[in-house]
DNA sequence: CCCTGATTCGC
DNA sequence: GCGAATCAGG
């Protein structure tokens, strides 16, 4: 595989959107996460933020380096005048406000109904589930690394969310629970202690 | 352990 | 220019 003018397009879009150098080597296919890092070097887009390993590509000191101009600063003219601003931030689509947690009732109200519009899949319902646990799942869904199908490993979350149907719809991915396929917090609504389990008496 | 990015260096 | 190997941090 070569960097096709495409291929780099891809890389400069998901690099600046913060996924990582595996990630972005996944969704390319053929290369490595070391390409893709070689690759992000070699086109200058180094740091983001802090991902995860920042400081210490500066802090260099150069003990036997006689001269090293390296004339950097490019006035680089802007080619593109219009506007077509780069957004640092992605562009969260709908971020319905969930329930807020902070409020304690004396009494727990098993309300917290599933603000869904549509048929849900066969997701896991939640029926008796704590309040808790489902806050906890609508604030780590913020955090999912929106996995593909494929890029689902032994240890990545397998918890599905959206609906199957549309663009709309990935795996967590995040760390999954020791011997669990699911994360924390999804392990926390995927397995109830069998409760109410009785309604159907013969 | 599994993950991340950074750097080096032979090709 | 490329990227595996290696390094280093979390």
């Amino acid at each position: 595989m070569s960097w096709t003018d495409e291929r780099v397009e891809l890389l400069k879009k998901m690099w600046g959107e913060g996924q990582s150098a595996s990630q972005i080597a996944k969704e390319l296919g053929g290369v490595t996460r070391n390409a893709v890092i070689g690759k992000v070097h070699r086109l200058g887009l180094s740091n983001r933020s802090t991902g995860a390993t920042p400081a210490k590509a500066e802090a260099k000191a150069k003990p036997a380096e006689p001269a090293k101009p390296q004339a950097a600063a490019k006035p680089k003219a802007e080619a593109k005048p219009e506007a077509a601003p780069r957004p640092a931030s992605e562009p969260k689509p709908a971020a319905p406000a969930p329930a807020p947690v902070e409020t304690r009732p004396a009494l727990p109200a098993r309300k917290q109904i599933i603000p869904a519009g549509q048929p849900l899949p066969p997701q896991p319902s939640a029926n008796e589930i704590s309040p808790e646990a489902l806050a906890k799942v609508s604030e780590v869904e913020k955090k999912a690394k929106r996995l593909t199908l494929m890029e689902l490993t032994e240890r990545t979350c397998k918890w599905p969310v959206g609906d199957p149907a549309t663009d709309d719809f990935w795996f967590c991915g995040l760390p999954v629970q020791p011997g669990k396929p699911y994360c924390e917090a999804h392990v926390g609504v995927a397995f109830q202690p069998m409760s109410a389990r009785r309604d159907r008496r013969r």
